[in-house]
DNA sequence: CGTAGGTTTGACTGATCTCAAGTTTGGTGG
DNA sequence: CCACCAAACTTGAGATCAGTCAAACCTACG
């Protein structure tokens, strides 16, 4: 199921524009790629911790993140993905994979060989520079969650997770926060804060009380955008204007 | 100060090796670089955490650390540093600090301005490879450490601290785990894994009594290496061989 | 409607924090 | 070599945030 219709790369392209100016020859060579159109129900595993990965996926549609487990099975989500996003750099270069890839909603995405792209940046410095500057990003947020789940309380934690994935789901896919409604369960909360959804459950009703949140049916929306950020003491910096 | 004797990039070009095969034309490039040699008292800053960064630093000698503030001034420290670590190369292609850049010891480092690295990435692939694998290691390391402060108690968070890093002190000086001496404090313990002063010294007395750790006059020193890594539950793999 | 997954509640436990003294250590200058 | 000092480490008691366990209760969806 090999296409070759130019608008299929089209996000790959957008996505790394946003990184560093590409030239015609590094677009051309983008279109080029080999890729197939991939469709993943809720909660399939896109990469299993320890596998082998040979391939980079690229996010259509849907909402996704990774995770690593802890010796007791705990679970630890390290990063929340948005349409746009590329969900394993990291394959280019190393080849056994560190963690777990899943998607949250059911999803559409696209997978590429690792190994083309690899090409593609060796033969592009450009190419190279605007995935080097997205892995650099990533590491930035990994390092703001180090921080976030090391030194702030679990109600300024969810906030500032929440806050993050308000601003990279706007800068994906544009819209206003104010009713944005997270598509994550308590539990992805508490998987990604290092918290218990019991406690996320009782953090989460006095961030409703308060206002900064709502909820639409079972999930949780955002009420005040303003005050979440304040309560997080949210500064996008980190984002590094991946935003 | 720039010299330019062939020796003093070695640690960088023993480094990259490492990470990637280099062509001679690459060496030959890295050693052209320009340098100064730099020295710092312990505990200085090389960067501040908001500055604008145009020079990578490695480490020559000492140790250091990069760390973050939170809102409310608790610090988290977000990685060690080995002497012959490059320890800024997100100053490449982001050039606003996210985080401060600090040394433990005293140390001496090598100071290369980041244009001119970014220029022989640019210029050779095989550079930009390795440069651009040791930032993705980097990456995994924060991934782990996130799973380490949200997932994991005190006794085997900070056992698996102290594990990373005397797997890293190995690769990069060599030497025997029994009875090595770490050059940290038990406030940067505490700092690196988001509990307090107080329970780290609480919970140093609980490993030494078990025998995992040992004391050197007031630093902490292993005692029996394969039970802290039993309690660790450590699994060197997200390093990536970078050890 | 029935059901499974997700959420909520209560009562209790426990790990970690806080604050506020001490005590030891390692370096420094006399 | 000793006395002193600052930094680092220890200790205790009490407070709190977050975890555990177990049972209900929703609510989306087939």
């Amino acid at each position: 199921m090999h296409f070759n219709d130019n608008d299929a790369v089209g996000p790959l392209i957008v996505k790394l524009e946003k990184l560093a100016p590409l030239s015609d020859a590094a677009k051309a060579k983008l279109k080029a790629l080999p890729f197939t159109h991939m469709a993943a129900a809720a909660d399939e595993r896109l990469v299993r911790e320890g596998d082998v990965a040979t391939n980079c996926c690229l996010l259509l549609s849907g909402y996704a993140c990774r995770h690593k487990s802890a010796h007791d099975g705990g679970r630890q989500i390290v990063s929340f993905h948005h349409p746009g996003d590329v969900l394993d750099l990291q394959h280019l270069l190393l080849s056994r994979a560190d963690h777990t890839v899943q998607v949250l909603t059911p999803a559409t995405y696209l997978r590429v060989p690792a190994a083309a792209l690899k090409q593609a940046a060796q033969d592009h410095a450009d190419i190279a520079e605007a995935l080097w500057r997205d892995t650099l990003i990533d590491a930035s947020v990994f390092r703001e969650w180090v921080l976030n789940v090391g030194r702030r309380d679990a109600k300024s934690r969810i906030a500032h997770m929440l806050c993050e994935f308000e601003v990279r789901r706007k800068a994906a896919l544009g819209g206003s926060a104010k009713g944005v409604v997270f598509p994550l369960t308590q539990e992805h909360i508490a998987d990604a804060t290092g918290l218990t959804p019991v406690h996320v459950n009782r953090t989460l009703q006095v961030l409703r009380e308060s206002g900064a949140l709502g909820r639409a049916g079972t999930k949780v929306v955002i009420g005040d955008w303003a005050q979440l950020q304040q309560i997080a003491k949210f500064s996008p910096m980190y984002l590094h204007a991946a935003a």
